[in-house]
DNA sequence: TACACTAAGTTATAAAAAACAACTTAGTTG
DNA sequence: CAACTAAGTTGTTTTTTATAACTTAGTGTA
């Protein structure tokens, strides 16, 4: 794992911190398309390798993606599924998939309405006006609103 | 930037493989921030080395999500400008930053619809059924359906 | 016109991370 | 009891990154 971490004051980068590891998000995406044991993981992850597995798993368990319980006493056997913040990860997942859908030469997956079976889009949607909206900004949380002022 | 791929049929796979080496979405974002030049992009990244940035923007050019032009003869200077690829990476971001709001012990940054000034919510929008819908399912390409076939 | 300075890198080397392969430990199966 | 599986750990090699110094071309200024 990275020891050093980028030093710059943005989500995205205090995100890649804590997923942007070579691996990490492939694994988690593993494990939330329903793979729970270590080798049902590295199964599926092709080319990972047991240490870099483990380390992952170790990291994301401290970072509160990933939780780990013993599911068989003799012989002890855990299983890893996402916590909370982990599941969350879904929209990085969905937004991924979704560009690799216009973007990739070749694209393997794409995002249906499981009861239509069309394609979705993204869209982000304002509770306050009620609806799917546009024009977006990103701010510093603790920025003054300045918006009419001289 | 690495030379062994994800070779994994995935969307994400591929995607990690063209914007996840060290710095990369990073450098993106800076781009996308405003950010044109090299010494630009350099400042507002800190920590990144200039070997590191100018690999990131030769390959990001290669990719297709990067175009840089001269914009001075003398002394020659090139500007950085993303694509439309590069571009609809917007939703990346727009995710990452979500998600690091709810999930960052320490964030930056929130996204808010411009009008109103109130945070957004990630949504997915059916053309079809013409309206945001919460069931997904990510499936195969040339997946065939058999809903409802025995 | 010489000196310092900026932009945009390149090169060389050192340090860190990842890959690879072999080994371990505990238990299970034939 | 020999072979096999799960879940890792350890040691070594290879790749990536980081750090720092250097280059090239032009500008500004005393």
């Amino acid at each position: 794992m990275r020891e050093s971490k980028y030093d710059l004051p943005c989500n995205i980068a205090q995100t890649l911190n804590i997923i942007g590891d070579r691996w990490t998000l492939l694994v988690l995406h593993e494990i939330l398309a329903g793979s729970r044991t270590f080798n049902e993981i590295k199964k599926e992850l092709n080319g990972i390798s047991s240490n870099i597995l483990s380390d992952r798993l170790k990291h994301l368990e401290q970072a509160g993606l990933v939780i780990s319980s013993l599911y068989s006493e003799h012989p002890p056997r855990y299983e890893y599924n996402l916590t909370e913040s982990g599941n969350e990860l879904e929209g990085i997942f969905n937004a991924m998939i979704l560009w690799g859908r216009n973007n990739l030469e070749k694209c393997y997956k794409k995002i249906i309405h499981t009861e239509c079976n069309h394609e979705v889009e993204l869209a982000y949607y304002c509770p306050h006006c009620n609806q799917n909206v546009d024009e977006l900004e990103a701010v510093e949380l603790d920025a003054v609103d300045t918006t009419g002022l001289k």
